[in-house]
Order: structure tokens, then C-alpha cells, then sequence
DNA sequence: CTTGATTATCTTTTT
DNA sequence: GATAATCAAG
């Protein structure tokens, strides 16, 4: 062993002599953190309140049981996002070398989705397995829908995708699904009886498809582990420590592995914090703490309570706030920090307003503490919000990522070559086959699609097995079309069985099936984006072939890596990191920023009014707020818009609820603002709203446009942008959202998507769009 | 049958 | 505002 005096070479770290002759870091630790790390065998429960040094906590506790001998391939550590595990997984190979590489990390679902490729042939399928993503799922329901006659208005494939899912968390089969009275009256009352059925054709499919959903790798797993004893003895033996972090946030199906997990050493460990619950939507139950006690009676509980992140204004704000909610178990979170400027607040009439104020904002903090951009973070509710802000830094010239949203691998030139790709791996995979069959675009319709599936299902035959012989099953000219697609996929299997690589394959693939030629050949800006994308993927497989850490370098590892990859890990783009970091709230849990915009405070967007509606739990949205403001270390704004526009309506809005719930005390605003923000004083008047918008308004200047200038002003009132010409008259035939207009525009027809909105007796013109001369 | 154009629909959060 | 579903024309 290396004598502990011996010095700290920073830069060797990473190298295995200087594990042990780091400093001591039990000394960096209080007390409990220290219990939490040195706490020996058997079940233990942490419960760390926000910023109290928790995954400090847990990368210490594995590097501890590294040093202490446990072999790194016998340690599962299970987190909720790729970019949790990923940070965990950097910050023990700091403490502990290269080891770590060989800890079992990842987030459940792809942790399980590994066990499932390893194991897939005791549940029928092979490990080549496809992952469908939601838009899979949905599009895989909206077709049986249609097969079954059901009215799609009654049956919307959303409703149905999370009734599946919900039933799937409780890890409840299509079998019970059917055979459960309640579950049953529940779907009468719903007047959607036949979810049933379409859940247990679904499951069908899907296996048909060699494909499982998201929740079928949870469901699956279970299956795995409760028909299959010999399976689960190996894993229960392999993993002699189990982690889980964001406890709170398990649900059933997930709960019920790791306790499988860990039945037999029992050394398990449950990180999490009921405070910071967000995820009850998706079948997390808070319950899972209180059955974790019932499961584990000799368990032992450690409570982290001191936060290090955040000002003592901040701390003590987000108590005040999550001080409201009844359910919750007790803890004190304290700080001994400085106490740090107050929250200040901003109001706009706008969205874009909003977006101008916070960047404004950004940019003089900026400068006058000289900070950087990776200081600031913009969390919101929703994804769509990002729009306004986005656009006001980009004025300012402060770069900025977004984290989540439309992520990159959702986009349609994205999909359509993974299509390719998943269609070369499993040929049982329909819907890649429906994604792909007709793209680029060989003559080959819905009809002849619809007709090979329903044939593929008559005959109970793979998709594929009509394809290749498509002439036992066609006649005539779409024969040669589906012969042709059929042996260019064969000329991409024959690559698979050579022994290619995934980028090989792919980069062949790429070429010759056309879809980069079409993209190349399109000019226009959208093109070249989407050219450049797929460009950008094929490099990400290279990079995927190249890395080290993966030794399976074929396709089929590639694609399953990448389903689960969905918001945060883009290709790395240029290594330019320090911008301004903007998401939603969700995905910002774990990460903390010096400087924190919580925007969009307005009632029914946050708390979200779907949320108020559908599940009644104006407690979770309030736990989401307190999530957000213990992200910020030292400063931290609030800012709402006085309107907004929402899927091209515009929308009057009160400040959130939220904003009261905050202890005034902490707030950087006047008293007469207060009563301003407070609900007695706020006017909900549809007069109100065109005040906001009328040019009058002092707080908000527009950019004079020529739109504005010669719009009949006494009917409309213009919105930001506009694309008509001096002169310019308008008429419109009715009112309403996405109604067709005539315009004389200098002597020319045209024709024009408008949006109006009628406020008390005024006609409001909301915007123009795709104006364009017919005829 | 296929294609392009128009209209309807949906917007909470994530793996 | 974006995308899926539907419609009308080739």
C-alpha cells in the first residue's frame, strides 16, 4: 500500500498507485455523510435532502467498496438519467482508475435492456431485439385501432399508449388486464372497453416485431426473473451491492427487481428524497420508501439534512415553499451558508418579452460579476417555452444548448436512417418496415403497406417473409418495387453476416439506399440541416466503434445503445461548452448552477393545468418547484408573462400560485408589486389583453413593422411579425384558428394562413403565416 | 394508387 | 407551430 504522505499528482488521477494516497477524503465529510459512506452490510436508506452532498455521497460509498476489495463487476448502480450515471461513472474513475469502467451503472432501463439482450432467448425473443420508442408504440396502436374498426376519436392512441404503460408499471399483463373487475368498469365508465384487447394484441405484435417498448424492458425483466429462477440466482449472486439513486422515483416494476436483486446479499442501498418526488405520473410511488421499511425491518436510515449548494435566501425559500405540502416525511434542511442576494422578480406582458428581460438580465450579470455563460441556467415547464428565449440570446450573442426538447435523435432524418438500420438488424421490426418502405419514395403507397401487413398477420408470417417472396403474395407492378427494396436490404444483411461494423454498415447504408442523396440534393436551409444531422450520427457510430469502453462493436450494439439515449446525450457538438444551459425543470433535477431563471411563473402553465385536472396533485408540481429553486447556488429570478402564445393562440396569464407560496421576505419586490402579483389585484378582463398588446404600452416598445403601420388598426391589432406590403387589404371570410383568407395584395390574389382571435368585440390578428401568390 | 395540398389535432414532465 | 390525417387531383 502506497504511504498515505506520499504527494498528490494531480496529474496522474487517474493512475491505480494514487488511489489510496489521495487525501483522506472521509475528512471532507460531516458526520452522516461519512455514516453513509462507511455503513457496512445490509439495507440502507438515505435520505438527502437537495444539494446535501448526495452524490458525493454515493461515488465515495462505491470508490470505499472498491478500496475495500469488492470487485467493480459486482457493484449495480442504478440512477434515472444517462447523464447521472455518466457524471457518477466520471467522478469514481477519478477516485478509484479505470475499475470503474466496469461497474454495473446505467439507468434502469438500459441496465436491464443489457440483462435482457444477454438472457433474451428464455423469454423467445433474440437479442437483436428492437426498442421501440413512444412514437413506435403509438403509431404500432393507431394501426390495430384502425384494424379493429374502433372510432379514433374515441380510442386515442395517447390514452390508450398510457393506459398500457400504467398497467405495464404495475406490472399487470394483458391477461390480468382483462380479467381485473376494476380495471374493467374503470374502462366502461371510460367507454373504451376494448383497451383490453388492444393491449393484449399489442403485446402480440410487439413480440412478433422481436421489439419491446420502454416499459416491457422493466416488465420483461420482471418476467425474467420471476419464470426463470435459475437467471435470477446468477444475477442475485453477481451483484453483491445494489445503489439505487432518486429512490423517490421508482415505481412498482422497478422497485420489485432490485429487491429481487438484492434478496440474497441484502446489501442494498436506496438513495432518494421524497421532497423531490417528480415522477408520480409515470407510476413512481412515493409508498416504495414506506414498503422499502416493510421489505427490509432491520434497515438502517441515514439523514443528509445540511445543504452546501445554495445561499441561505434560496434554502430558506425553497422551505417556505415545500412547507405547504402535507405528505411528507420529516427532515430539517438547514444551511450555514452566507445568505446571499435576494430572488428577484421579473414581469413581462409577453412571452418574448420574457425572453428579452431574462436575457438582458443574463447578459448585465454577466458582465458585472464577470461570469460565464455556463453560470446560468433558464429551467421552465414546458419545452415549448424555450422558443422566446432562445431567440433573445441569440440577439444578444450568448450561446446557449438545450437539453431535451425535440431531442436528436427524435428528428425524422434521424429516424428514418436508424429505421434502416433497425430494419437491417430485425427484419421482424414493422415499424421500422412502415417507416422505411416508401423512403426515398419508390411508388410504394399506404394500400401496398397496409396490404403487406395485413397479409404478413393473416398468414401469421414475419413481414419479411412476404417481402422476399413477395411474388406468392402480389401480382403486377408492385412486385419489381418491393423486390427491389427487398434485395437491398439483403445486400445489407450480407454485410451484417461478413463481420462489418457498425459504421461500415451504416455508412454504406447511408448511401445506398438514397436517403443521403435525397437530403443532399435538397438546397434549402431545412435540407442542408438534415443533411448535416445525418452526417452527424454517422460520425457518432464511428465514435461509438472507436471508443474503447464498447468491445461490441456491431450494429445491433449500436442500436440498442442508442434507443435509450433520448434527451441529454447529443453528439457531442464542438467542445464548446460554456453556454447558457436551458430545459425543463425534469431534466434539471441532480444539476445545480450558480446563477438559476425559473420562468413561465403563471397559473395553470406551472402548476400545469393538465396536471391540476387529470391526477389533482397540486403537491407534485410544488415539489417540481422546490426541485427548481434548489438548483440555484447563489442567485436565483423568477420571471412570468402577463400573455402568451400558445399553439398560436394568444393567452391572457395570472402569475403561478407559486409566486405567493414563496415567503415574501425572500423576494427582491416591492409591496405595491406584491399586492400587483397577487391574485385579488390581478385583472383576468378581456380588456386587459389588448392593453398588453396595443403598441401604447409603455413597458413593452415593438419594432415598428410596415405591417403594423398599415393594418386597418380599428379591426386588427398586429401581432410581431407580418409580411404584408404597403397597400396591402385584408378580408377575411370567417373567423377562428387556421382559417383561409383572400388579400389584395398590390393587384395580386393571395392566399393566407391567419390566425384571428376574438376578444369581447374586437377581432384580434395574431399572425400570418406561409403567405404565398396562388395563381 | 400515389402524390401534394389542405385541414385537423395536439401540446406536461422522461426512459 | 408541428405533425398526422384526410382530401383532391394526377
Amino acid at each position: 500500500m502506497p504511504d498515505k504522505n506520499e504527494a498528490f499528482d494531480v496529474n496522474n488521477i487517474y493512475k491505480e498507485e494514487d488511489r489510496l494516497s489521495k487525501p483522506d477524503y472521509l475528512d471532507t465529510l460531516n458526520e452522516p455523510q461519512r455514516q453513509a459512506v462507511v455503513y457496512g452490510n445490509g439495507p440502507l436508506m438515505i435520505i438527502a435532502g437537495a444539494g446535501s452532498g448526495k452524490t458525493r455521497v454515493l461515488t465515495y460509498r462505491i470508490a470505499h467498496l472498491i478500496e475495500n476489495g469488492v470487485d467493480p463487476f459486482r457493484i449495480l448502480s442504478l440512477t434515472f438519467t444517462n447523464k447521472a450515471s455518466g457524471e457518477m461513472r466520471k467522478r469514481i474513475e477519478g477516485a478509484v482508475g479505470t475499475e470503474a469502467r466496469n461497474i454495473w451503472m446505467g439507468t434502469f432501463h438500459s441496465v436491464f435492456a443489457k440483462i435482457l439482450r444477454i438472457e433474451a432467448r428464455y423469454l423467445g425473443y433474440t437479442s437483436d431485439f428492437s426498442i421501440y420508442d413512444t412514437d413506435d408504440s403509438k403509431s404500432l396502436l393507431r394501426s390495430i385501432i384502425k384494424e379493429y374498426n374502433l372510432d379514433d376519436k374515441v380510442y386515442k392512441a395517447n390514452v390508450v399508449y398510457n393506459r398500457i404503460s400504467g398497467a405495464k408499471n404495475r406490472l399487470v399483463s394483458a391477461d390480468d388486464y382483462i380479467n381485473n373487475a376494476v380495471i374493467q368498469a374503470d374502462d366502461e365508465a371510460a367507454k373504451m372497453k376494448e383497451i383490453g384487447r388492444i393491449y393484449k394484441t399489442y403485446v402480440t405484435r410487439c413480440f412478433q416485431a422481436n421489439a419491446m417498448d420502454f416499459d416491457d424492458l422493466l416488465f420483461n425483466t420482471n418476467v425474467l426473473f420471476r419464470d426463470f429462477p435459475d437467471v435470477l440466482y446468477k444475477y442475485q449472486h453477481k451483484f453483491q451491492h445494489v445503489m439505487v439513486d432518486e429512490f423517490q422515483d421508482t415505481n412498482v416494476s422497478q422497485y420489485l427487481i432490485t429487491r429481487k436483486l438484492s434478496a440474497v446479499n441484502r446489501n442494498i442501498v436506496v438513495v432518494g428524497d421524497d421532497a423531490q418526488s417528480i415522477y408520480a405520473f409515470r407510476g413512481a410511488n412515493i409508498e416504495n420508501i414506506l414498503n422499502f421499511e416493510k421489505d427490509f425491518p432491520d434497515v438502517h436510515t441515514i439523514k443528509l439534512e445540511q445543504n452546501y449548494r445554495s445561499t441561505s435566501t434560496i434554502v430558506n425559500a425553497a422551505n417556505s415553499v415545500i412547507a405547504r405540502n402535507k405528505s411528507q416525511l420529516k427532515k430539517e434542511t438547514f444551511t450555514v451558508n452566507e445568505e446571499g442576494s435576494m430572488i428577484d422578480v421579473i414581469k413581462a406582458g409577453s412571452d418574448n418579452e420574457e425572453g428579452r428581460l431574462v436575457a438582458t438580465a443574463i447578459f448585465e450579470e454577466k458582465m458585472q460579476k464577470s461570469l460565464k455563460n455556463e453560470n446560468f441556467a433558464i429551467l421552465y415547464r414546458t419545452n415549448a417555452q424555450s422558443r422566446s428565449f432562445e431567440e433573445a440570446l441569440r440577439k444578444l450573442g450568448i450561446k446557449y444548448r438545450i437539453i431535451g426538447g425535440q431531442s436528436f435523435y427524435q428528428r425524422k432524418e434521424i429516424k428514418d436512417l436508424l429505421g434502416y438500420l433497425r430494419f437491417t438488424v430485425n427484419q421482424r421490426d414493422e415499424e421500422a418496415f412502415k417507416r422505411i418502405i416508401n423512403l426515398p419514395k419508390r411508388g410504394i403507397g399506404d394500400t401496398t403497406v397496409a396490404r403487406i401487413t395485413v397479409t404478413a398477420a393473416e398468414n401469421n408470417v414475419p413481414i419479411w417473409e412476404v417481402v422476399s417472396n413477395i411474388a406468392n403474395y402480389a401480382t403486377g407492378r408492385t412486385i419489381t418495387q418491393i423486390d427491389q427494396f427487398g434485395t437491398l436490404i439483403k445486400s445489407f444483411m450480407l454485410m451484417l453476416d461478413a463481420g462489418k461494423d457498425a459504421f461500415e454498415v451504416s455508412a454504406h447504408i447511408a448511401k445506398t439506399s438514397g436517403l443521403l442523396r435525397e437530403l443532399y440534393e435538397d438546397k434549402t436551409v431545412e435540407g442542408l440541416s438534415r443533411y448535416e444531422n445525418v452526417q452527424e450520427l454517422l460520425n457518432a457510430i464511428k465514435e461509438f466503434v472507436d471508443s474503447e469502453e464498447n468491445e461490441d462493436k456491431t450494429l445491433s450494439a449500436f442500436l440498442q445503445s442508442v434507443s435509450l439515449l433520448t434527451n441529454a446525450d447529443e453528439p457531442d457538438e464542438n467542445e464548446d461548452n460554456d453556454r447558457v444551459t436551458m430545459m425543463t425543470i425534469h431534466s434539471a433535477k441532480g444539476l445545480e448552477f450558480r446563477n438559476v431563471f425559473i420562468v413561465g411563473l403563471e397559473e395553470d402553465l406551472f402548476p400545469s393545468q393538465m396536471m391540476l385536472e387529470s391526477r389533482q396533485d397540486l403537491e407534485e408540481e410544488r415539489r417540481l418547484f422546490y426541485v427548481a429553486i434548489t438548483r440555484a447556488e447563489q442567485k436565483l429570478s423568477f420571471s412570468y408573462a402577463e400573455s402568451r402564445y400558445q399553439w398560436g393562440r394568444l393567452k391572457m396569464c395570472e402569475p403561478s400560485r407559486f409566486l405567493l407560496e414563496v415567503d415574501a421576505k425572500y423576494l427582491n419586490i416591492s409591496q405595491s408589486f406584491q399586492r400587483e402579483i397577487s391574485r385579488e389585484g390581478s385583472s383576468s378582463s378581456p380588456m386587459s389583453f389588448v392593453k398588453n398588446l396595443s403598441p401604447r404600452r409603455p413597458t413593452e416598445p415593438r419594432p415598428a413593422t410596415a405591417a403594423s403601420a398599415h393594418t386597418p388598426t380599428s379591426d386588427f391589432v398586429p401581432s410581431d411579425t407580418h409580411e404584408l406590403a404597403e397597400g396591402d387589404k385584408v378580408e377575411h371570410s370567417k373567423f377562428g384558428f387556421g382559417t383561409v383568407v383572400k388579400m389584395d395584395v398590390n393587384g395580386t390574389d393571395r392566399k393566407a394562413t391567419v390566425k384571428f382571435d376574438k376578444v369581447g368585440d374586437k377581432t384580434l390578428l395574431l399572425s400570418f403565416a406561409k403567405l404565398r401568390i396562388v395563381k
